[in-house]
DNA sequence: GCTGTCCCATAACCTGACGTTATGGATCCG
DNA sequence: CGGATCCATAACGTCAGGTTATGGGACAGC
């Protein structure tokens, strides 16, 4: 049964004629009476008496009539409902973001979205970037906010795929981070941060006028994750020495506190020291300790969803 | 919003791929996908995101399926209760019929359909045949049983419309009958009875045996509805004389009960007399007598309601 | 009784919607 | 690396779906 011809079928109970269904569907006379003509066809029996004065229903038309109107009511509901999510009156987006941006970025990002449109839930998960990235790919999230660091050159188009990027990027670390979850993913750099050089308040570098990171070759490391040891590993071959790892963890107030007592030197992003500066640490920055980009991922086509374009544009702005 | 579209939809959700619904509706995949492409162009926003491994819903897509799932049921149900009404497996048939057809030819043709349907529902409503026709016209009632009296001669086919039987039979109770509803009507008589006298059980034409209608030209004369009278005053015209009309009552059980105590002589068709027959009374028939047509009215078109079609057949058999 | 106005039905026609085929690209697995 | 799956787009042919033309019935007003 042709639902259209359903609704055709409605219009024409509800007008009490066919000449005047067609007035209202904007179509001649003919157009609906062949409707519902193949209509009865199909339905194996009247639906509809005609005569002089218009229709009449039959049983069979009343009881159609019925499931005609819990059709419309079924398709109206459907219409609005897709409204609201288009105009943001409704909607959802589920997050995955790494914890120092989950600390600084997304807050700010949500507090906007909230304000603007405050029927659309935002549903975080803390997640590092690889993890991040398969959830993306599990669709168990729709927005992966994730970061890779920089060679001093990179710089990349927003908004095309993945591969594409990373593949005129060429760097490790991206291709590490967005192959793991699989394809069909569309990456877009936010922006660039900072990665600052931490030593304790105490330090002889807190206060040295003139610093470079060789000066800082004999001194204990600490790194985070894998991606920020091998941040760590690049900047200081590239000021000419190894650094001697002595301390791991990816908890940026962890690492702080280390710093704060004496036991390393460290490098983190300006997110993280936004998120939290541990008063007996001194931040010091300069080019050579790089710059990482944050940006977000999400599954091709994600970006016509309309509450999820909506957060990306919080973050972005 | 094309509920078509939203059903196809619908089945692309439900397969998980386009290549799996189009495998599943029969076409090619390039339909699927257009018409997809189309539905989310009218909806605003992406419904499904695309991939190697087939298609995944986004929210608007979940929240569209729910209302896609609710329109199948609709349409579905629809379906099913239209194949039970064509199957006979449910119905309803308003009847109006006139007391003696009511009491002989109804219960009968009832029992009929309820043995064969017993999904099936008759409402009955008695009303000689001018009401009859009237309910017939305001839709309040599916069918009518109606008579008319004969000429001698009259024969009419079945199944034509009201206005070209009348004009064939040319009988002015027939004209009468289906006139007074108006027009759209069909007429589908059924089958001829004899019109029988009715005497007293111990009156002199009880027994005599070459009777004719001269015989009781002196006799006082009970008569019932219009068409009744109009039909006697005819015969016993033909016969020579005007009866001498004493006594009036549309109720044949009434009628026989005054003829039983002589107050009088009636005629009376074959199903009154088969619906009730007064012991003190005797019937004598005779061609001079004559006949009257019974039969169907229904508006144009209501012989394609299963169950009124239904109905009519027991009522003919 | 005639005319005008409403109703509905059918035939013939034209156009564009709707399916196809052809083709290309992406992803994944063996 | 090749084959098998997925999806997208372009081009094409057919016929569904609307139109116009026309005819007939019913009814109200004159």
């Amino acid at each position: 049964m042709d639902p259209k011809r359903v609704l055709i079928f409605r219009t024409v109970a509800r007008a009490g004629s066919i000449s005047g269904a067609a007035r209202e569907l904007g179509w001649t006379q003919p157009a609906v009476s062949q409707h519902l003509r193949a209509l009865e066809r199909s339905a194996g029996c009247a639906l509809l008496l005609r005569g002089a004065a218009g229709v009449e229903l039959t049983e069979p038309g009343r009881v159609l009539l019925a499931r005609a109107d819990a059709l419309a009511v079924q398709l109206h509901m459907a219409e609005e409902e897709l409204a609201d999510l288009t105009a943001l009156r409704r909607g959802r987006v589920r997050l995955a973001a790494y914890p120092s941006a989950a600390a600084t970025l997304v807050p700010r990002a949500v507090a906007g979205l909230r304000a603007r449109h405050p029927e659309v839930d935002v549903e975080l998960t803390e997640a590092e970037p690889p993890e991040a990235l398969a959830l993306i790919s599990r669709g168990d999230a729709d927005l992966a906010l994730v970061f890779s660091y920089d060679p001093p050159h990179g710089a990349v188009g927003e908004g095309r795929s993945a591969r594409a990027d990373h593949a005129s990027a060429g760097t490790p670390e991206r291709r590490d981070q967005v192959a793991a979850g699989g394809a069909g993913l569309v990456w877009r750099p936010l922006a660039d941060e900072p990665v600052a050089l931490v030593v304790g308040a105490d330090h002889r570098a807190a206060t040295r006028r003139r610093l470079t990171l060789a000066d800082l070759s004999e001194e204990p490391w600490i790194v985070g994750c894998e991606r920020c040891r091998a941040h760590a590993l690049s900047v200081c071959a590239e000021a000419g020495f190894e650094p001697a790892v002595r301390h791991v963890s990816d908890d940026y107030v962890v690492v702080q506190n280390l710093v704060a007592v004496g036991l390393g030197v460290t490098l983190l992003p300006r997110s993280a020291l936004d998120a939290f500066l541990h008063p007996g640490v001194r931040v010091r920055e300069h080019p050579s300790f790089g710059t990482r980009t944050f940006g977000v991922v999400h599954r091709e086509g994600a970006d016509l969803v309309p509450a999820t374009a909506a957060l990306v544009r919080e973050l972005a702005a």
